[in-house]
DNA sequence: GACAAATAACTGACTGGTCAGTTATTAAAC
DNA sequence: GTTTAATAACTGACCAGTCAGTTATTTGTC
């Protein structure tokens, strides 16, 4: 392989393995995973790995870091720029079905669920980084629209961990069930039926105004 | 540790092993959990385990098969004994706290998850004799509200997935992020806001009398 | 531009430790 | 005394991590 002699060169090596490790950590788990396949995925070898990373455990450490980010991002912007509930339910509908299909969340998933007890404190700082703060801003979105008079929720926080349920569902089912799948599940239409199910359970019994 | 002499001293010694291996199958994955761990958690050593089950994967499996079917057995007799979708998904908004918190589904869940890949044939069974089964009934009993005029569904296997999500969801998060969790999620009020939402979201438009 | 010296990216054989599975031996139960 | 459940010492395969050596690339000199 090609040496890398540029910081930008090593920065594409790094992100190149840590590609591979997903790919791999997702098909064997953690523990199973081997450093030689790695770098073989990577087309190095194992020597070369330990180049870029301390060792397994930092090389896991570092992948989940790296995905967490842009994926809370992702989906952050999606509840803070809606400019109604129904808007905000409407781009999920988008969006999820994407979110799900084509991103690498439902690896991370996979992953970060098998190994969760071998890595307590990367389990607790995505908990706090990622999913708490997804639940807030759903949180925030929901008792944002009942102030507003737009629909009636009693238990926001509660109400937000349903809205979310069918996406983490359906990431588990892209991990684990999907390459098994004959037809593959339409996400468009479960994402739509669950954005109307939302507005209609939701919304307020008398009409305002 | 005491001899077991009589079929009925070894089942129970059989199942006592099966119970030592889901607890450190479930804290420590299937590839990082030791026999002798196992062994030494149902107070035996790492010889007697082989003299009840074959080898490592073998006892996996087993432990997956006399998971499945109680299981299964409970989440079915749920739907089909309702004499409405409104009952059923009472019963649901009941049970469902009980089966995360008090059984051993979530720690199934996980470890199922995490070597997914390494067990093709067992996903492959599992799905086609538990999770396809209980969306089957649900989807029935959607199908048969809606022939009954008691709710209105367009697309009730798909609809059947958005009634489960919330389970699959809490399930997840028992298995992971639940040890972590200062106050412990009310489930009791997140399963009786979601069976009241999926009431309203299915209502249908005209009162049929 | 040609050549050599210096640099550091890369390699893979090796080591030490771990663990699944085996087996010779012990001793409990009858 | 016979049977066999249970044990614990053993074996061999496997793999994370190391490091001495290799070689692509750059830099310096003419």
């Amino acid at each position: 392989m090609k040496r890398a002699r540029s910081d930008d060169e090593k920065d594409a090596r790094r992100r190149l393995l840590l590609a591979a490790a997903l790919d791999e950590f997702f098909e064997r788990g953690f523990s199973a995973a081997r450093m030689a396949d790695i770098a073989t995925r990577a087309e190095l070898s194992k020597g070369t790995v330990y180049l870029y990373f301390e060792s397994k455990d930092e090389l896991f450490r570092e992948l989940i870091e790296t995905l967490a980010v842009p994926n809370l991002e992702t989906i952050e912007r999606m509840t803070r720029t809606a400019p109604s509930f129904e808007a905000a339910m409407a781009a999920i509908a988008t969006f999820a079905p994407q979110l799900i299909r084509e991103t690498h969340l439902h690896k991370l998933m996979k992953v970060l669920t098998g190994d969760s007890h071998s890595f307590p404190d990367i389990v607790a700082s995505y908990r706090r980084d990622v999913i708490d703060r997804v639940l807030a801003a759903v949180t925030a979105l929901l008792q944002n629209a009942h102030d507003a008079g737009e629909i009636s929720v009693a238990e926001p926080a509660l109400t937000a961990r349903l809205v979310v349920a069918p996406m983490i569902m359906s990431m588990l089912w892209q991990a684990v069930f999907a390459p098994t799948d004959r037809v593959p599940i339409d996400l468009e239409t479960l994402f739509q039926l669950h954005a109307e199910n939302m507005k209609r359970a939701l919304a307020c019994p008398e009409p305002a105004s």
